[in-house]
DNA sequence: CAGGATCCAAATGGATACTG
DNA sequence: CAGTATCCATTTGGATCCTG
């Protein structure tokens, strides 16, 4: 399991996806880094390697290569090499990763009516007396 | 950052939601196990703890409780306590739970129509040289 | 520049035992 | 039943160094 589960969910004991239809394409689509890997590329085109690690400074290299090798993998994003000196490479979307942009418009919609209500519930949760334990 | 952070992402040294209009979304809907478990209760209603662990039997209890405090203190799901013997406890989606339904949708019909593209993406990427590597 | 290789610290998740 | 507490194994991501 070397490089197929990388960054991907650690390779659950049994699946959750015998108990939720969707969990394959959470998994695919939601690892972590790739919504701001396709986001990025979405919105500010192709662009080569440090162009998107200046977009995401909080990944280190090494982390943003696994998740663009996993998205190239997946058909999300398409790398195309330069055998220059210095090489260069780059990055875009694909069709498939393109297909994605509807649901992320709904996540931001989503986001954007009810994120406040996320907020004011942990709120309201802190306030009672769950709150963060350690006291038994 | 004991209760805030668990089962979330852990903790990006800088926020990829600067990079991201939709990461906080993605964290707090896709987060581990949150997808099977707010589609258990969404497809089979209001469930005891056992139940929904009996539909969900990949993860620990350990962690569904976890899991279920997580959503519950996001307002996404509600937690109902008898206080009787033998104590029961029953959980069921919220209103802002329930109001993720067209989103869920939205990934189950993508799902459907380009999850075999993915697999295709995947196998003819596997065909290529860039392999499980493991040689140089 | 674009990464691969290594080594290491942190963190999640599992197993088990115990409680109200 | 519905957890909590503890201990431990695996995994993941960060730091650093190196190469074509």
């Amino acid at each position: 399991m070397s490089e197929t589960t990388v960054g991907r969910r650690p390779a659950a004991p049994a699946d959750p996806a015998a108990a939720c239809p969707i969990a394959p394409v959470v998994d695919i689509v939601f690892s972590r880094w790739t919504t701001p890997i396709l986001w990025c590329l979405h919105r500010f085109g192709r662009q080569r390697f440090v162009e998107l690690h200046r977009r995401i400074p909080a990944v280190t290299p090494k982390v943003l290569t696994q998740r663009l090798r996993q998205l190239e993998r997946d058909g999300l994003v398409v790398r195309t090499y330069h055998p220059e000196v210095p090489p260069r490479v780059e990055y875009e979307i694909s069709d498939l990763g393109l297909s994605l942009a509807p649901l992320f418009a709904g996540l931001a919609h989503w986001a954007a009516d009810n994120l406040d209500r996320v907020e004011d519930a942990r709120r309201a949760y802190d306030a009672t007396e769950h709150r963060p334990a350690r006291r038994g």
